[in-house]
DNA sequence: TGTCAGTGTTCAATATATACGAACGCCCCA
DNA sequence: TGGGGCGTTCGTATATATTGAACACTGACA
């Protein structure tokens, strides 16, 4: 196999990054033959085909019937993510009471890398669509493009935010999607007075969102909370204030059980 | 790094094997520092070091201020698994509801290399304990000590449960678990005949479930369903009947809606 | 304030693992 | 019944991983 410029440090494990894009590749084709595989990385069959057994055998990859697949050890690796996560072991009722009275979706998010990684979500009674329209809000996407991005962006530090923007740039989702870097430094100094962040259409069309920090004692944001729906559930002004008001509140809920419980680990941790 | 007798064959990839088990360690240790993970492992640091990078770049592993963890990439991979089955995406509410009618947690488990793995778990109003209590049935387990496993081993080849059997053994979890072949095979057929199976405190002291296989059409196993509790949920008669109607009442609604997807799915494949 | 024991990180030399094409057997469809 | 697709195997050419020793840094403790 040939080094290429992104594997190109010598003292990076090409063999671990080939094995990854493995993974990802059989995430992106819904599993994948050998000879499709090898294909769509421009390596060999044979190359391929050794990756492949390998992942087998460390359990990460079956095979089922006629196509390699991720394994449900996959599951286990996310479900373990996902449970170390405070915001989700504390907050995950929350989100679903959130999703129970506003009727429509609640997102639990956090950052990593620079984007938005949901954590949790939960669908009311109203929302519209299901399985299809779930799809929609991917497990991962760019901070300037929905609420909860918006609402973590505004209280990480300048600094941070522009390295973001440095590294991914801001590619637009629709023709709403705040593209303008000024544009954008202007409504985080809004979200920051506001307390809450709004989502107007920006990331699919006909849906807008509300979003609210959740911070930890000392400043730093841990991640956000979001609801969003059809932009006809924003626009009556009195509906969009208690979502407003709802989201604000849970996301302060939030806030403070997962401090009270830092606060209460560290004084188990002093004491030992 | 030397290599041992499972990774042998000279045709894996043991850089890959041994990402794997960095990962795995990864999640056993919740996180950790490349002297704690090297020496865990038994390797030096450095090449621990070198594998932390690598998957680092890779996007499986962070580094956490003090510590390398698992991503929420993983969590990605997670969550596509998951939606990627059937059994999931259509029974995903009907498992809520049995969790909500019985009050107790309801499951739905699948097989792969020999154990159940937890597609999903709701958690009904009366179900004692929260976070820590869930966290008593396991992201996966062995078939013979879950009403879901015994389900699920009742319907799959005998041939498959032998080789099962051999690999895994029967270990036991309390003083209940079935640890006698002869005997599981006994139980088997009970089940087969009574179409549920039951776990009467053989995985956790004092917790009892019913489970109910899915199958598709043409017999395979696909998966199975239960309901477990506290043993006195199970005491008295009609509420252990009405427990074991539902699970299997949910399980076949479960069934016949895959089933029919299953089957529109080929008639479109069929005309292509 | 200085020392110590711990950490993560770098490097050059050594040891060993990975990559590939060509060939095989298989199954399905024409 | 043959051809084209697939997954799989193998020998060899070549590129890769592994390691201990050394360094910089941090926080604890005296």
């Amino acid at each position: 196999m040939p080094t290429d410029d992104t594997k190109s440090d010598p003292r990076t494990l090409t063999t671990v990054l080939n094995a990854i894009d493995i993974i990802r590749a059989l995430m992106h084709l819904n599993g994948a033959g050998v000879t499709e595989l090898a294909n769509h990385l421009g390596e060999s069959k044979s190359t391929t085909y050794t990756y492949l057994k390998s992942l087998e055998k460390g359990g990460l990859v079956r095979k089922d019937d006629d196509r390699y697949r991720l394994s449900y050890d996959m599951l286990i690796f996310g479900e373990y993510v996902r449970n170390q996560s405070l915001l989700y072991t504390i907050g995950k009722s929350e989100v679903d009471n959130l999703a129970a009275e506003t009727g429509q979706y609640a997102h639990l998010v956090v950052e990593e890398s620079g984007r938005g990684h949901n954590l949790y979500k939960s669908k009311g009674e109203q929302a519209v669509g299901d399985g299809y329209q779930m799809a929609k809000f991917q497990q991962r996407d760019y901070l300037h493009i929905t609420a909860s991005g918006k609402a973590i962006l505004a209280y990480l530090p300048r600094e941070r935010v522009e390295m973001i923007i440095d590294r991914y740039g801001l590619p637009a989702r629709t023709e709403q999607t705040i593209t303008c870097k000024d544009r954008l430094f202007e409504e985080l100094a809004d979200i920051r007075e506001q307390g809450f962040s709004h989502n107007n259409e920006e990331e699919i069309e006909g849906f807008q969102a509300i979003g609210a920090p959740i911070r930890s004692r000392d400043g730093t944001v841990l991640g956000s909370l979001s609801v969003s729906g059809p932009k006809s559930m924003f626009g009556e002004d009195s509906e969009c204030q208690r979502i407003i008001d709802l989201v604000t509140k849970v996301a302060n809920v939030i806030e403070v059980n997962v401090n009270m419980h830092r606060r209460s680990s560290e004084i188990v941790k002093d004491e030992t």
